[in-house]
DNA sequence: TAGACATTCAACCATTTGGTTGACCATTTA
DNA sequence: TAAATGGTCAACCAAATGGTTGAATGTCTA
C-alpha cells in the first residue's frame, strides 16, 4: 500500500520535474501564468511548428502541470496551479527548506543582481 | 545583460530539474542527507553497475547539486546544501508571480521583508 | 457546400539518456 | 612487489526525447 504510494509518487515526480527539465516548456507555463490560451496563440512566439508545441503541450498534461480543455475547433490550455505541489514538497523534504525561507530567496536575488 | 543571466539561470534550471527528473539520483540524493558516501557506499543499494552509479552522480555535479572530493582513492560525495535555490526560487516565481522578473522578485521580497 | 482554420497524427530523423561490459589507472595493504 | 580496492573510461546498445514534414480530422464561416 505504502509501496505502491510511493511507487506512484515516485512516477509522479519524474513527469513534473522532466516537464520542468526543458526550458520550452517552462516558457509556456510562465504565459499560462497571464491567462488561459489557445494551442496556435502558445506556439506564436516559438520558432518552432505547431506540432512541437503540441506535444511539448501533451508533456505538460501528463505531468499534471496542465489541463486542456476543446471548445468548438479551439483546446484552451489552462494551468493546474497546485500542480507542482507534489515537487514542491519532495524539494522541501530534501532541501530543508522553510516554507518561506526569505533569507536564502533574497541571497539568491542579491547574488543575481550583483552580476549584472 | 539580463539576457545572458536569464540564459545562464535557465541552463541552470535545465540541469537541476532533469537531474532531479530520475528516481535512483532523487534517492541518492536523500542518501546523501544523511551523511557524505563514498562512491562504491552510495551504489551499494542499487541493483545497477558502479559505472551507472558514477555516472548518475557525474549528473548531479554538473548540476550542482552534490559535490564531489577525492581523498586517497575514495571519492566522497557530499551534497550542495544550497543547490536546489534556483529551481526552488523558480518554483515559487511560478506560483505567484506573473512573469519571472527579477525586479518585480526583488520588490517583492523587499515588500515581504519590511512587512517583518 | 466549400474553404479556412485549429489541432493532432504518423512517419521519420538526430541526439540524448540510462544502462551494460571489460579494460584501465591510482592507491592502499599484505 | 604483488594483489586487492575504489573509481573512471570507452565502446556499445536500446529506448526516450525533441524536432521535422505532410496528411488527416473536426469545426466554423462565407
Amino acid at each position: 500500500m505504502h509501496m505502491i504510494n510511493l511507487h506512484f509518487m515516485n512516477q509522479r515526480l519524474d513527469h513534473i520535474f522532466s516537464a520542468l527539465a526543458d526550458p520550452t516548456r517552462r516558457q509556456i507555463l510562465m504565459m499560462l501564468l497571464e491567462d488561459d490560451m489557445a494551442v496556435t496563440d502558445v506556439a506564436e512566439p516559438f520558432e518552432m511548428s505547431l506540432a512541437a508545441i503540441s506535444k511539448h503541450l501533451g508533456v505538460l498534461c501528463v505531468a499534471g502541470l496542465i489541463t486542456q480543455e476543446r471548445r468548438g475547433r479551439v483546446k484552451w490550455c489552462k494551468l493546474e496551479p497546485d500542480a507542482t505541489q507534489s515537487a514542491w514538497t519532495w524539494m522541501q523534504g530534501f532541501g530543508q527548506f522553510e516554507t518561506l525561507d526569505l533569507d536564502g530567496l533574497e541571497s539568491y536575488i542579491e547574488t543575481i543582481l550583483k552580476d549584472n
